[in-house]
DNA sequence: TTGAAAGCGCTAACAT
DNA sequence: ATGTTAGCGCTTTCAA
């Protein structure tokens, strides 16, 4: 292995010297530092991250804590967390908790020790559980509001809000919301805002759920929509779940659009592109992780702590209809 | 911050006890141990990781390049790294190559100064650019080979043959065999593995692609064979592109398994369960990343470096069926 | 069983 | 602009 000294040696310089002419180029002057990265070149020298760490204080590396791997919309997000941090070189560690508390908690825990910075995707750890990190190092959240920790909120409830606007005036007045996974803090605010955008709306809603983000599920939940004919539109949460209930929905002899509109909130594109074409939201996913570290290495979090809100973008593809007579029965294959 | 000298002061040792209370419990008297625990706990004292890798030469990070987080295939894969990881509190650098072969081995070399191994998913780099790697760490491969660097394979090539068989069995003649994305060493590996199956099982085959793993593509395929009608059954090598399909096919007024029976060479299960009832694989993923993790601590690995081989099982589900009468056309509903 | 002391490789005052 | 020096927090001989 070779070191800085080693370096210094063979350019003839001070330790001081080479290390200043690998970090900071400008400290030095201009044959020197070509006579030390000749000879860091040559010789295929490489810092030692850790001993780095250990005089700065900073290690470079950046918790990223997310609930699952297995779900397309956490992802890109850190995708997008890697993007950002890649820009100064810094690299993620990486946690799963499976959506357990518990691990969650342990899991931060570990990555605490040795990271300059903590990224909570959608954390479902109580809030004090969270807070209690922010003492030792720069927190962050994704789609989660923890007080006094700052935090990114992809407005996928303005989102869904948005649709169930676009389907009250596509003509539609009983409309099934079929949603997240209980004890999420994001899917509660999500049923909320579709309860109030039904509301003002003035069309009827049914919450189903909670329900997991899976194609099953949508299937499952498919035959009690087919079952339940006065609805006319659904809206699912995740974009599996609208996959599962496309199927189902065929199954059971309900055409889409004709008999029932159908449409996701969540973004589609990184299982399908534009196809099949469904009315949903594009959720810019990999911005949301961006801005965690964008968030995350912000000077001085005033004491209020800063949020950051993703907008979120109806598309209406071909999934959605104009609501035909009252309601379902009158449309129906068999 | 709590260092261990601020432990070994309150529990009246010297840091080299308090080290070994902490790291080694039994190279201390009981008691001492007891003392130094009870310090080290009511202090929160916690190891400064980069001065322990500093002075060990172990960061008790691995390093995990994957291309794509986007994918379900490559999920559980980490998932698994983490699990077997976890065992000895080591955690998961990763890093997402995006699937393009410079950003791989940039990110590799950026990993590599940082951890103590590195996993390659699926790499799409050249042998040489991988193997230069093993000089410097343990290397491990996943889903592909590299002369004298250990790896994982994941048998899907043998799972697909297995499908091929099957169908073959049921009395299908003419198969089309959907793959992946040039370049992929797995791709060409499972296009082989196909086509020695359909020539011992006397089947006709056609092998379309390469196709993205992504419904939009499915649905495009699914179009050319619902054209193709001597085709009587399809494999994907993907689940999204399986979904595609299904949907494309149904769309098409092809009727599953009825007209054309379709599977997987992929798992299902992450994305749902057990339903829709497809003739998959299951590919135990979440084995194959903790055998990557066992194949990079194996003690010596041998000059011929070693090999772990997962096997994947043929579920036969209800979208596969025995072929009727010759060919698709006196089965078509339109 | 415990302690003293020497470093691991690097950076950051502080001098020069 | 460059060099000297003193650690960062920990583990690990080596002695006691």
């Amino acid at each position: 292995m070779v070191t800085l000294a080693d370096v210094a040696r063979a350019a003839g310089v001070s330790k001081a010297t080479a290390s200043r002419a690998l970090s900071r180029p400008d400290m030095v002057a201009a044959d020197t530092r070509e006579r030390v990265l000749a000879a860091a070149g040559a010789m295929g020298f490489e810092f030692n991250a850790s001993a780095r760490a250990l005089t700065t204080g900073r290690t470079g590396l950046i918790g990223v804590l997310v609930p699952s791997l297995a779900n397309p919309y956490f992802a890109p997000i850190v995708t997008g967390v890697q993007r950002a941090l890649s820009e100064h070189g810094d690299n993620i560690l990486l946690a799963v908790s499976e959506g357990s508390q518990s691990s969650e908690h342990e899991l931060a825990g570990k990555l605490a020790s040795r990271v300059d910075g903590l990224v909570f995707i959608a954390p479902v750890s109580p809030d004090s559980a969270i807070r209690e990190f922010t003492s030792k190092l720069p927190v962050v959240t994704v789609d989660r509001t923890v007080p006094a920790v700052p935090g990114v909120l992809i407005d996928t409830p303005g989102g869904v809000a948005d649709i169930v606007t676009h389907l009250a005036g596509l003509g539609h007045r009983a409309i099934a919301y079929v949603g997240g996974p209980e004890g999420s803090w994001m899917a509660e605010r999500r049923n909320s805002a579709v309860e109030e955008a039904a509301r003002r709306s003035g069309v009827d809603l049914t919450v189903l759920g909670p329900v997991a983000p899976r194609i099953d599920a949508g299937l499952a939940v498919a035959e009690r929509i087919a079952a339940e004919r006065s609805v006319t539109a659904v809206v699912a949460y995740s974009s599996y779940l609208l996959l599962g209930l496309h199927l189902g929905l065929r199954d059971a002899g309900v055409r889409v659009p004709e008999d029932i509109s159908l449409a996701a909130s969540d973004d589609l594109t990184s299982i399908s592109t534009e196809r099949p074409d469904t009315t949903a939201l594009r959720v810019p996913l990999e911005e949301a992780g961006i801005a965690a570290i964008r968030l995350l290495q912000e000077p001085n979090p005033p004491k209020r702590a800063r949020r950051l809100r993703i907008a979120t973008e109806l598309i209406v593809g071909a999934s959605t209809a104009r609501a035909t007579g009252s309601g379902r029965l009158s449309t129906r294959r068999r």
